[in-house]
DNA sequence: GTAAGTGAAAGTCAAAGAAAGTCAAAGTAA
DNA sequence: TTACTTTGACTTTCTTTGACTTTCACTTAC
């Protein structure tokens, strides 16, 4: 018996297919109606399946009007995704910032990018435990990358 | 299904838009009743969509002949050190945005940066107790715009 | 002319409504 | 047993509505 979570990903995920955006929005009670179960049933699918490491970025809003979007990082072979997934569940500033500089050596992104990037690996910053900091780090910068993806695909086929 | 609130704030960026002034008058009977709703309504777009944080000033008077003042003020550089202090120690994601589409509205960043800052606030991917996250988001906020600024005024005088 | 009254605005605030989020307990499968 | 799923009660956030208040320009009474 296929479980219930399994199927709800499949659906989002052929949701996503047949948007042609690199994005979908969901109504979360609508979803959990199609698949009569509880609500939260969702944020679990979403929290398991749909995560940055699977290449997902989620956003909502609640209240009247409220929505859950659900954005598909491309998953191509570019600088990006392959930088992506070097980098792993940690890292640290300087190795962030090597990162960063690649990008702006190779024009993929501005200066001024580069600057916003850099500022929030910043170690000084972070205010969570040392060793903790590495791993905040790396979710960061995977998230700036995964933006960065999103918009360069937009732009350039 | 787009919120009204969403609906009015467009109409009245438009009209601000369309006006060759930096400022347009409405009257809050009148858009109430082109958009079918209760006359406060208004008052909530304007205080959620056009406060000060948002780059515009409201001025108005009651009685009759009354009017509301919707005034899109400029924005510069040494206005962003205002927003910092603003901020203060902790924000909730939608008010973070909130900072961010105001920059971007005003010119004073891309849209790729814009979405870049927007990355890093969101709720769903920062790594700490749920506690923790509006200062966390404070803090890395806080530090892109702090370095935003610190590059605008380096360029232009 | 001034004061009081009148109606036409806009303002305030709290309650109701509409989502989504959280968390932990109970259920299932490997 | 252990990890993964499902469920439901409760919370938080955002929006909409409406009753009541305040302010202002204009009349009317004196």
């Amino acid at each position: 018996m296929a479980r219930l979570s399994d199927l709800i990903e499949d659906f989002i995920k052929s949701l996503i297919e047949d948007a042609d955006k690199e994005y979908i929005e969901i109504k979360r009670n609508e979803l959990a109606n199609i698949f009569n179960c509880a609500p939260s049933q969702i944020n679990y699918v979403l929290e398991t399946r749909f995560n940055l490491s699977n290449g997902y970025i989620i956003e909502s809003r609640r209240g009247g009007g409220g929505y859950i979007k659900i954005i598909k990082r491309p998953v191509s072979k570019d600088w990006m995704s392959k930088m992506i997934s070097d980098i792993g569940d940690n890292i640290t500033e300087s190795k962030g910032r090597l990162y960063i500089d690649t990008l702006l050596e190779h024009s993929l992104i501005t200066g001024r990018e580069a600057a916003l990037m850099k500022s929030v690996l910043n170690e000084k910053i972070l205010p969570v435990a040392q060793y903790k900091k590495p791993i905040l780090r790396a979710i960061l910068l995977k998230v700036m990358l995964a933006e960065l993806s999103n918009n360069l695909m937009k732009r350039s086929d």
